[in-house]
DNA sequence: TATACCGGGCTCTGCCATCCCG
DNA sequence: CGGGATGGCAGAGCCCGGTATA
């Protein structure tokens, strides 16, 4: 029996299929009264457990029974979605489906504000369109009180000064905004990181880029700061307080990641590097903050590959190593991009050592790499003799330049 | 005056897993 | 046990221009 169970276990998940499977099961049974009943169901679904009652009565085989009766436990068990509900988001533009992916449990409240949201976000300059896009995204948000809305706009508008940036932040990332419900944690966070040092700008610019941070719970933004300040005094740091608040300025991510990549990528950084304690802090001071967010892995892989290629073109460890000292956002770059900028610069006839020695060359997109080094052979300019610090000028500096070689 | 050096701008959400509470 | 709250993860560069310096 338990293997016969298992196939209708699995499929009990959408109430039309659950009518179906009973419907079948029915059938099997044949009994007409039972097919009956069962025929109701699927009409009158919304009273279809008092009808299931009716068909048990039917059953007099006590295995029959048995068997019906886990059935209907198991529909029982799970909630309906609310029709009313649903159909209402699907009037205002909401992409259901979508809401169903994400936050199933949301469709099957009976008490939801959805309406109040709208009222809300219209009044602050919202258009249709966006409040549909938000609670599509994040379905949750409906569930969210006027006077919580009300308080939670509050502070963020003590953040970012006006209703227009508010929304910006809450369209593009509704998550942020709506996730947590829990507005005395919003005021710490508030709170912490302005003790932390940032100023009121600093603070509006790390809601604008990663409004997540606001939405940790406030010790999860402490554990950060305290680890920053901790591998601060470990390496024998001075003004550790302001050697956080440059970190974090730097590197606005950083709160809205996990301190076990940070940490990673430290570590890794300072032994693939082989760094003293007090070059590790010049490198985070500097470029090496930026890279502190990025996917371990990636780090461990694009060092890796950025080894095997040098060391592949004659370059030494000691190179390699220096090389991406000077410029740690080379390890950024994908083992294709990196090989591909390689590979274009090499075939112009620049030497490997020039690369070592302007490093931010390949900053420079591949296909701007490709056009400048293309109509400088074209006009006949020398890579050897005259260098290939052009290659990474702004815009308007190798135009104005190339003017002149003309 | 031209180039080197360097800092900073842009941007990073949406999904899944897990914990915890009612 | 379901669902809300929260943590954590993947993703994979390019460009500009101010100031110092040769």
């Amino acid at each position: 029996m338990g293997t016969r169970t298992l196939p209708f276990r699995k499929r009990l998940c959408p109430v039309s299929r659950q009518h179906q499977v009973i419907m079948t099961w029915c059938l099997k049974m044949a009994r007409r009264e039972l097919m009956q009943a069962a025929g109701n169901l699927l009409l009158y679904s919304g009273k279809y457990t008092c009808l299931l009652r009716l068909a048990e009565h039917k059953l007099h085989n006590p295995l029959q029974r048995r068997f019906f009766c886990i059935h209907v436990q198991l529909i029982e068990k799970q909630p309906k979605e609310n029709c009313n509900l649903v159909n209402r988001l699907e009037n205002m533009g909401v992409d259901v489906c979508m809401a169903r992916k994400r936050q199933p449990g949301v469709l099957k409240k009976m008490i939801t504000h959805e309406k109040g949201l709208t009222d809300f976000l219209q009044d602050k300059g919202a258009n249709k369109n966006l409040v549909a896009s938000v609670i599509s995204r994040y379905p949750r948000s409906i569930t969210r009180t006027h006077e919580h809305l009300e308080k939670k706009w509050e502070i963020w508008h003590g953040i970012l000064k006006s209703d227009s940036e508010v929304l910006k932040v809450l369209e593009r990332s509704p998550e942020s905004f709506f996730r947590s419900s829990n507005i005395a944690n919003l005021e710490k966070n508030v709170e912490f990181l302005s003790s932390v040092g940032l100023t009121s700008k600093q603070l509006a610019r790390l809601m604008v880029k990663a409004p997540r941070t606001f939405a940790n719970r406030m010790e999860l933004n402490q554990q950060m700061v305290d680890y920053l300040n901790d591998l601060h005094v470990g390496l024998g740091g001075e003004n550790t307080t302001e050697f956080v608040k440059q970190i974090i300025t730097k590197n606005m991510f950083l709160l809205s990641q996990s301190i076990t990549r940070v940490k990673a990528n430290i570590e890794f950084l300072q032994t693939a590097l082989k760094l003293s304690n007090r070059e590790l802090l010049l490198l985070l001071q500097g470029y090496g903050a930026d890279l502190l967010d990025l996917c371990h892995d990636y780090v461990k892989l694009n060092f890796r590959n950025i080894k095997f290629q040098l060391l592949a073109l004659g370059c030494t460890d000691e190179q390699v190593i220096h090389f991406v000292f000077r410029y740690p956002p080379l390890l950024y770059l994908s083992p294709n991009t990196f090989s591909d900028k390689i590979d274009c610069i090499l075939k112009s006839g620049i030497h490997i050592q020039q690369i070592l020695d302007k490093p931010r060359v390949l900053d420079v997109g591949i296909n701007t790499l490709t056009t400048r080094i293309s109509r400088l052979q074209d006009i006949g300019y020398n890579f050897q003799k005259d260098g290939i610090g052009l290659l990474e000028f702004s815009k308007t500096r190798f135009e104005a330049k190339f003017k002149k070689l003309l």
